[in-house]
DNA sequence: TATATTTGTTAGACTAGTCTAACAAATTTT
DNA sequence: AAAATTTGTTAGACTAGTCTAACAAATATA
C-alpha cells in the first residue's frame, strides 16, 4: 500500500464526497470535480488519467468517473483521518465546531497509521464528528445505528448523543450547561410516569429533564441493538 | 508573514540545527547542509538562493550560510511545534520516546497559530519534549531555569522534573512506578534529617525516596528563581 | 608555490501539479 | 437534423524541488 500524494489524496476525497455521499450519483464529471475542488476541468484530466493508472478509479475518455474499491478504501481512511482530527480538535482543544475544518483539511494527510489508530483511542472511539457526521472505524465501517430521540430511550440503558434538532442559542446554551456535547455518554436513570420528566446521568452528574428538551436530543443506543 | 513551504521550512530548521544548537559554528557550508538534510548541494544552492530573496538567510557565492533574525524566528517556531507534539505523542496517546520524532516532522508542518497555542495549553506549557529539548514559549524563548538534582531541592517547592542521570532498566522502572515522567511536577514535602530521605508528592500520591535515587532525578525549580 | 583535494556553482533535465488556449465530443435546443 | 451550448481533452507552458555532470573557487598538501 504505496503512499499517495497530499493532492492525490484530495482528488479521491472529493471524488468520494461527490459520488458517495452527497445525492444518490455514482459518478461524477470532469467539469464537476474541478469545480469542487477549486481547479480547472484541465488539470482533473490528467489526475484522472493518473489516478487510473493507479486503479483508484474508474475512467474512460469523455466518461463519467468513480472510485474502485481501492479507491474508496482510501478515500474513506482520509476521511476518517479528517473526523477524528475535528473531534480532537472541538474534545480536547476547545475549537469551535465551526473552526475544525480548516485545521483537519491539513491534518488529515499526516501518514502514521499509529498515530490515528491512537488518536481514535484517546478519544474513545467516537462514532461522530462535531458536525454530527459519521467517523469510519479502523476497518472502514460506520456505526450506523439507528438514531432516535432521548424521549424514545429504555430506563436503564446508555446512550450516547449524536445530534440535536433544534439550534437555537437558546437550547444549546442548556444542553452545554448540562455537560452534553457530541459523543457524549447518557444513562437514562428513571422516567416520571406523572409528567414524563427524564432523569439522567451525564458525566456522574445527574439532572432531571423535560420532555420536551428530550426530544430534541439525537442518541443511539448500543444496547438497544445488542444481537 | 507569509506561509513558507513544507521544503523551505526543512531548510531553515536544519540550518537552525547546524548553526545555533550543535556545536558552536556560527554558519554552515553547502555541502554540510546538504549532507545534514539527505539531499545533493547542487538542491542545496538553489534553495539558499531563494532564501536569501527572502531575506531569511545570509549566503555570499562560495560563502557560508546562516540564519536572519527573521529566519532564526522561523526556525525556532518550527523547533516549537515540532516539540510540542513530540510531547503530546508521548505523554497523551503513550508513543514511546523513540516513536515520536517521525510523526513530529510531518506535524510540525500544520499551519495553524491557534492549534499550536492550544496544544500548548492542553499539554500544561511543557518546557521540554520526551528527549528533554527544550521546548521555546509562544515568544521564541527557552525557558532555561538553572538544572539541578531533587537532591538539592529546598523543602515546601514546587518542581518539575526535566530528566534523569542513570539510564537503566532498573531505575526507569522505578521512575516510572512511581508516576516520574518528563515535565511531571513534583512537590517536596520534607526531608528526614536522620538518613536523608525525601518526601515527595507526585500527582496527589505521596513517596518517600532515597538520596541515592533523588540524585538522579533533574529538575527545575521556578520557585527558586523567581526575581 | 604548484598540485591535489575539497567545496561550491552552473547548466540542463526531470516530475508533479498547475495553468491557458485551442480543439473535439456529446448533449440540448430550435 | 442543424446549430448552439456544454463538457471534456490536448498541447504547451510555468513553478517548485529535485537530480547529474561539468566546471570554478577555495583550501590543503607536498
Amino acid at each position: 500500500m504505496q503512499a499517495l500524494s497530499y493532492t492525490e489524496e484530495n482528488y479521491l476525497k472529493g471524488l468520494f464526497k461527490l459520488t458517495e455521499e452527497l445525492g444518490a450519483k455514482e459518478e461524477a464529471g470532469t467539469n464537476e470535480i474541478a469545480n469542487h475542488l477549486g481547479v480547472k476541468p484541465a488539470t482533473v484530466n490528467d489526475m484522472l488519467k493518473k489516478l487510473k493508472d493507479k486503479k483508484l478509479i474508474h475512467y474512460e475518455r469523455y466518461g463519467k468517473s468513480s472510485l474502485t474499491k481501492e479507491g474508496k478504501k482510501r478515500a474513506i481512511e482520509i476521511v476518517r483521518k479528517h473526523r477524528l482530527w475535528e473531534t480532537f480538535l472541538h474534545e480536547k482543544l476547545a475549537f469551535n465546531w465551526d473552526e475544525v475544518h480548516e485545521v483537519a483539511e491539513q491534518l488529515e494527510h499526516i501518514q502514521s497509521k499509529k498515530l490515528i489508530d491512537k488518536l481514535d483511542q484517546f478519544l474513545n472511539y467516537p462514532s461522530a464528528d462535531p458536525h454530527g457526521d459519521l467517523i469510519p472505524n479502523a476497518n472502514g465501517e460506520l456505526n450506523i445505528l439507528p438514531r432516535k430521540t432521548l424521549i424514545e430511550e429504555l430506563v436503564g440503558h446508555h446512550c450516547k448523543m449524536v445530534g440535536v434538532k433544534d439550534n437555537s442559542a437558546e437550547f444549546l446554551k442548556y444542553v452545554d450547561k448540562l455537560g452534553l456535547s457530541i459523543n457524549q455518554p447518557i444513562k437514562v436513570k428513571a422516567k416520571q410516569a406523572y409528567d414524563n420528566q427524564i432523569d439522567i446521568e451525564v458525566n456522574g452528574k445527574k439532572h432531571s429533564i423535560s420532555p420536551k428538551f428530550a426530544e430534541q436530543i439525537i442518541i443511539v443506543c448500543p444496547t438497544c441493538n445488542k444481537k
